[in-house]
RNA sequence: UGGGGCGUGGUGCAACGGCAGCACAUCAGCCUUUGGAGCUGAGUAUCUUGGUUCGAAUCCAGGCGCCCCAGCCA
């Protein structure tokens, strides 16, 4: 960093003083997932907090997976969670896993045994939890009692480090049945931080793991595992969010009675965002029962659904950024990283005409069977995209909304009499339309183009209040429009036991008969596009050659609607 | 009657003893071959009380409010 420079967050001013006073004299973060499950947009804050801080001080970033709890965690995630990261932009120098460090931490415990700092405890999980004393009423915690008690201390507290060393040796060896017994800190039992009342290091899990097998039955909680490989690596920095704040004395206890290198952890509120399911529990809930379609579903705010709903990792990192990192409790608004995905897309997704809800428009006194190539620009935003041909004809397709038989105020669009311009082609002007005569719905519309206008300017200079896009009805492919809306009605969905109540019914609008233009035939997976005056897209997984598939990314601001709705 | 964290416009973030600023959102206008983008302008904030100081969002003291903690989860 830029001495002069004022650090960009209290983190980077924090490493920047640590290097200062000479308590480190080098970086190196961890990034720290559970492999319990997929990576979603609250895990991205604390990924980007690790790998830019290293970053920033020309320090390295270790991908750590924390792999202690055996029931939980599986292969499968901790292959997707690094292809997430790498897809994120995340850079690690290398890739470790808790497991790898239990023979060392059970060495580092035997130490803490000798030095009568910790003691196998027979309780059971019931007797120990009673046995830490309480919160006083008024806390979620407590209703009945009306201060706080200490702790009392275990039966097994005081047994000597000999029989301690059998003990813990035996649980290990697979002596004792799962849950038995546990190795606790010997610290204090009556300390007003309850995570410092004699906390559990090891306890019997009679579980495979993923990576050991069955060589453990005994695994460290995170206490007795985090700081201890952070110490192992050479971590300086252990950057993690606010819940963690009160481990940190546990933290430092640990290190300092070992005697081995202090990492320093530093925390940070976690991110919240309006609409968003942070939970993976529910999350997990969402796929298992078919709520969505599965852990990519467009509609989920994992790293897996936004990308295939066709964010990128570049509009995901501006967010974070702009979202800064303090301390605060706070809810960030979902139309912000709104914003943000349409900012990034804006600049670097080519125009596409799209009719989503097409409606025939003829053009009367265009030639039978003419077609012409229109010149249409592929990024106003960005000159070196250059432009394209787009077939014209007699009979295109107009979205239905761009037609009113009478039109309400303001609305500047087609309705008899009107001339607006088809986008890249023709001043038009409508001279009717026809209506099914069983549903009165408006089939058909029709209007008069003047041939002097090609390109879309007139050479009298008159000017019209609307263009319009279109698809010539000849040339128009066919494709199928995924749009999505916010999937939960309120906005903090991870709360509350019922999912279901808080889904919108209405968070996915399938299109079949969608027409684009011919150049969208063959889209890719991935391709991301902008629909003219509808919005920005990605082509789906699900896309064919000739039969593309299409997911809304997110709409453009749309200003028309607001004014709809001032109406009434 | 425990411990810890946090209070700046509607939301998020700045200002680190010296004119409270930025983004999103909102409103008004300009411009426009996307009712997009862009441009201009407007309104709205320092939780509270007292103290220190020429001067306080910032320092000190008290109060109030919100959040987290009693897994052998992480």
């Amino acid at each position: 960093m830029d001495t002069n420079e004022k650090p960009a967050n209290f983190i980077f001013a924090a490493v920047a003083e640590d290097l200062k006073t000479g308590r480190f004299n080098y970086v190196r973060t961890r990034l720290p997932p559970e492999p319990n499950g997929y990576l979603h947009i609250g895990h991205v804050k604390a990924f980007l907090i690790d790998y830019l801080t290293a970053r920033e001080f020309g320090g390295e970033l270790i991908l750590r997976f924390d792999d202690t709890n055996p029931t939980k965690e599986e292969t499968e995630f901790v292959d997707a969670i690094e292809d997430d990261a790498r897809w994120l932009g995340i850079q690690w120098v290398k890739v470790t896993f808790a497991s790898d460090y239990f023979d060392r931490l059970y060495e580092w415990a035997i130490r803490l045994v000798k030095k009568g700092l910790a003691y196998v405890d027979d309780q059971s999980p019931e007797e120990m939890s009673a046995s830490r004393g309480t919160l006083p009423r008024g806390t979620k915690w407590s209703e009945t009692e009306a201060a706080i008690k200490p702790g009392v201390a275990s039966p097994y507290r005081d047994r000597s480090v000999e029989e301690n060393l059998d003990l813990l040796e035996r649980m290990k060896n697979g002596e004792f049945p799962e849950g038995s017994r546990v190795l606790r800190a010997k610290i204090d039992m009556s300390h007003p931080n309850l995570v410092m009342r004699d906390p559990v290091m090891y306890r019997i899990l009679r579980v495979p793991h993923h990576r050991t097998g069955t060589k453990w039955c005994i695994y460290p909680t995170y206490d007795w595992s985090h700081g201890q490989n952070d110490s192992m690596e050479g971590i300086t920095h252990s950057l993690c969010s606010q819940e963690y704040i009160i481990h940190r004395p546990l933290y430092e206890w640990f290190l300092r009675q070992l005697g081995e290198f202090p990492s320093r952890q530093i925390e940070f509120s976690r991110l919240n965002l309006t609409y968003a399911m942070m939970s993976k529990r529910k999350l997990r809930k969402l796929v298992e029962t078919g709520v969505v379609s599965g852990w990519d579903d467009p509609r989920l705010t994992t790293l897996r659904g936004l990308r295939r709903r066709g964010v990128t990792p570049e509009a995901i990192q501006s967010f974070i950024a702009a979202v800064g990192e303090t301390n605060n409790d706070s809810w960030v608004d979902m139309g912000l990283f709104d914003s943000f995905v349409r900012d990034d897309l804006n600049q670097r997704s080519p125009r596409r005409m799209a009719v989503l809800h097409p409606l025939k428009l003829v053009i009367d006194n265009y030639p039978d069977g003419q077609v012409e190539e229109m010149d249409a620009v592929n990024n106003p935003e960005d000159a070196s995209a250059g432009t394209r041909k787009v077939p014209f004809s007699k009979v295109v397709y107009i979205e239905q909304d761009d037609f009113r038989e009478t039109p309400p105020p303001k609305y500047h669009r087609l309705y008899p009499g009107n001339e607006i311009r088809l986008r890249y082609a023709y001043l038009v002007k409508c001279t009717g339309f026809s209506r099914d005569p069983g549903t009165g719905a408006v089939t058909e519309v029709h209007c008069t183009y003047d041939p002097a206008t090609r390109g879309g300017d007139a050479p009298d200079g008159r000017k019209v209040k609307s263009t319009i896009h279109w698809v010539s009805a000849e040339h128009a492919v066919q494709a199928e429009v995924r749009l999505y809306a916010q999937l939960f009605t309120v906005e903090n969905p991870d709360v509350g036991d019922d999912i279901s109540a808080s889904l919108n019914p209405n968070s996915l609008e399938t299109l079949t008969g969608c027409f684009v233009e011919p150049s969208l035939a063959d889209a890719k997976p991935g391709d991301k596009v902008q629909f003219e005056r509808t919005g920005y897209f990605c082509a789906d997984l699900d896309s064919a050659p000739g039969k593309p598939v299409f997911n809304r990314t997110v709409t453009l601001k749309d200003t028309w609607a607001k004014i709809e709705q001032k109406q009434g």
